[in-house]
DNA sequence: TTGACATATTCCTATATGGATATATATTGA
DNA sequence: TCAATATATATCCATATAGGAATATGTCAA
């Protein structure tokens, strides 16, 4: 089997970088494919195929607004991501508080 | 060129849900090898070959002991993935709380 | 040293990519 | 209808898989 397909979720969709930068570009508002594409450093064709990407996993939404195509984040999509994520929170808060304490016991160790 | 390596980052590592299972696994607990070939349904080698991948992005660290590896889950590799989702979590509550007024206003019609 | 156990690596193959290029489709205005 | 603009799709290609099978490496016990 070869990897799974960039269209299969979400975590796929978002491995892309430059998907990701186009995510970020949405984040602050709704912009044309034009826009985009002067944004990145991508040709049309590219930032067109990324986008169909994110909107097959429901990461983007369109419509039309005469001979332009808006797009938009559909932030929603990214819960998944953030709760997966979320459950590791714990753990990496752990490691933080052990270095600390590790650091704090060298310096105690100086004195 | 193709998709990006998956050793490229976390976030081309954990694109692949058997890898993301096998981080969940290991969520509660360090492992051996072959606790994780039991727990999950792959054979061996491809555990193997998930956790280098896992281990190339820094993802999980394994030490010996005797015959086996065992292998635990380094959480603030997960930082990244957890941060950059988090910066559009502002979006994805908004987007509920319109939601919930549609809702709330639909009710209000029917009173 | 040898055999058994635990894990890693190599080789193979079907498949899906991302960028580049060329072309198709859709929309508007004249 | 026709030309111009905006976007999408098709085609080509180099590349990197993920799984399966076979094999190599490492470790221990006798």
């Amino acid at each position: 089997m070869a990897r799974a397909a960039t269209t299969s979720d979400a975590f796929n969709a978002v491995a892309e970088p430059r998907r990701r930068d186009i995510l970020n570009y949405l984040a602050t508002q709704e912009r044309s494919v034009g826009e985009i594409v002067a944004a990145m450093h991508l040709e049309q064709p590219s930032v067109s195929k990324h986008l169909k990407v994110l909107k097959d996993v429901g990461l983007v939404e369109a419509r039309r607004e005469g001979r332009q195509m808006l797009y938009k984040v559909n932030a929603t999509a990214l819960r998944p991501l953030h709760e997966w994520t979320s459950t590791f929170e714990r753990l990496w808060k752990h490691q933080l508080l052990r270095i600390t304490e590790r650091a704090e016991a060298k310096t105690e160790e100086k004195k």
